[in-house]
DNA sequence: TGATTCAATACAAACGGTTTCATTGCAAGG
DNA sequence: CCTTGCAATGAAACCGTTTGTATTGAATCA
């Protein structure tokens, strides 16, 4: 492979003319940059990318810590997060966590020996949880997630309290009373946040709270379907169910429909989410829409930033959810 | 940071000796190993990535083209090759092509700048059809799709024709005669693999295969559901339709539904994949099966062998699928 | 005309490791 | 005792760029 000095020597130049000619191509004579183009292309020269990043000492990659790659949810703020890196030259490394501590401490160690600039995290686990505040504080880092509390470094976020509480003030409107919580993983924020959000719309109407009977499980459709069997089965008087991701909920519309219900006169099952799967359900679900593409935008967007010292605006971003009204929950009758 | 210089003068060695300490530790004394070792935890010492690579003139970095992160399938194979991948520490670019030639293209660069090492391509486009014979050769490239016809690099994949095939002799054995194709994207190969084996079938059941209907169109849930509602609006004797994939089965099945079809007692669908979603749509999906995250694991061991040197194999793998009969098919009665 | 300035270019150091080759000291062999 | 061989280590070259500084020559100015 040809390199800097092939080109220089056939152009008759010096090196860091070659060098000039790529990065700063107006430093040159117009007939020396003609020639050193040239000589380039008769030598199909192309840089390594090696020794510039290792001279340079940025490597324009940025690692995303994911803790399912084959999750839909994961997969489309991956794909949000893929735009604005390619449209900012970025590279993408990814990492499938599975939601190990150990891999994601990996994932930091690789800003640390200089693999990558920085990290994106899909997780909910905090960077001061995987590292020492000391070292915790060199690394650039923008977490995707609603972590436990509001961390020092930047966030991009929904509020999943409040979407919670939307979703069921509207099952509550529907004048459901006995609900159901298919809720995801116990020790996950998120669930708890939504759980907070759900428990806070049964008080706003003056529904006894203590009562609600909750059934945890993992956030997938094998969970949803078990989830909901166990519950549809030990209470029978239960008129709707509040799925806490999508896939829960279709889950659970297997499990409902197995168990010989109709949905939804029998039973109303609400979402969370909003993934394409939900439109195509049968019935179509509803669900609270969560800005999936664009929360990893957001998320790249603020790594750039980072990245160039800009410390534009607020560090955490929350962004806004709506309800998806379809005909998965329909009013009590 | 620091670096092996600092760390050479508080163990009292050479660098040559701390740098042996990592990647050949037996070939220091038991005693200064240990002094080495301990100097580099003081002062908290990890080798540079960046000078280790250029040096060393290996990335261990391997890039996948994804034709659309978000797309299941694709993020299932991208699994499959992030676990093998993780297991023999390489680390995984990647980049969403949009199918685009020019963005394939791109990617291939990375490996002649020394990005990364090789690069595996999910979609179909063949390495002699972005780059001209000469450069191509020098790439460690291993495809994941079959792609039109057999390139001498290896390539990972399953036998369409012969899958289809085998789902459109169930459809007949079933006793379906009118069959309607929803089909994918009309240039793409396994678009016309799947045709062939479906003709196929047919012929061996001595069906006039010049009367079937193919509805063309993107292989996704909402391509499928405007080809379905195509295809059974102007063909209300259809009493089958064989669906490319499975998200084009899932829009099928909605659009028919909207159509007041009842699924699948009106009609019978197919699917082809085997994503999860399709075990709980409503009616669960029949389809055929095919190994996402084993062809991932197939192409990223290819891919090691490849730069290890090893040739052991042929460079081609066709993996098994199989049909899965849920209930969206059945009997015409 | 000589001094000054500026654009264009060359020179050489630097980046932080790895690796080849040479050196040293000690044990084994003759 | 002298040689030989081997294990342990060090010195220095090297990887391919970028970049700060020096140099050159021509144009401008007094």
């Amino acid at each position: 492979m040809a390199q800097i000095r092939d080109v220089a020597k056939r152009a008759g130049v010096s090196p860091a003319t070659v060098s000039r000619a790529f990065s700063d191509p107006k430093k040159l004579s117009r007939d020396t940059l003609k020639r050193v183009l040239k000589a380039a292309e008769d030598l199909n020269y192309k840089p390594s990318s090696l020794a510039q990043v290792f001279r340079v000492k940025r490597t324009n990659a940025v690692l995303v810590l994911v803790p399912d790659i084959a999750n839909v949810l994961f997969a489309r703020i991956l794909s949000g997060i893929e735009r604005v890196a390619a449209e900012n030259s970025y590279y993408l490394l990814v990492s499938d966590t599975k939601d190990d501590a150990d891999i994601e401490r990996a994932g930091l160690e690789m800003v640390e020996t200089r693999r990558v600039d920085g990290v994106i995290q899909l997780g909910e686990r905090r960077l001061g949880d995987l590292l020492p505040e000391a070292s915790a504080a060199r690394i650039p880092f923008v977490q995707a997630t609603q972590p436990n509390g509001l961390p020092e470094y930047p966030v991009v976020m929904i509020d999943n309290f409040s979407a919670a509480e939307a979703m069921a003030s509207y099952l509550l409107t529907l004048g459901h009373r006995r609900i159901g919580v298919l809720a995801g993983l116990k020790d996950r924020h998120v669930t708890q946040e939504r759980l907070r959000g759900f428990r806070r719309a049964l008080s706003q109407f003056d529904v006894d709270t203590s009562s609600v009977t909750v059934e945890y499980g993992p956030y997938s459709m094998a969970g949803g379907a078990q989830s909901a069997m166990r519950l549809l089965s030990r209470n029978r008087n239960i008129t709707a169910l509040f799925a806490m991701s999508d896939e829960i909920a279709i889950g659970a519309i297997r499990a409902a429909q197995d168990l010989g219900m109709r949905l939804p006169e029998d039973v109303s099952v609400t979402g969370f989410d909003n993934i394409e799967f939900g439109k195509y359900c049968t019935p179509p679900l509803t669900t609270v829409m969560q800005p999936a593409e664009r929360i990893g935008e957001m998320a790249m967007t603020m790594m750039g930033n980072l990245l160039r010292g800009d410390i534009t605006g607020g560090p955490h971003q929350v962004l806004g959810t709506e309800l998806v009204i379809r005909s998965s929950a329909r009013r009590l009758s």
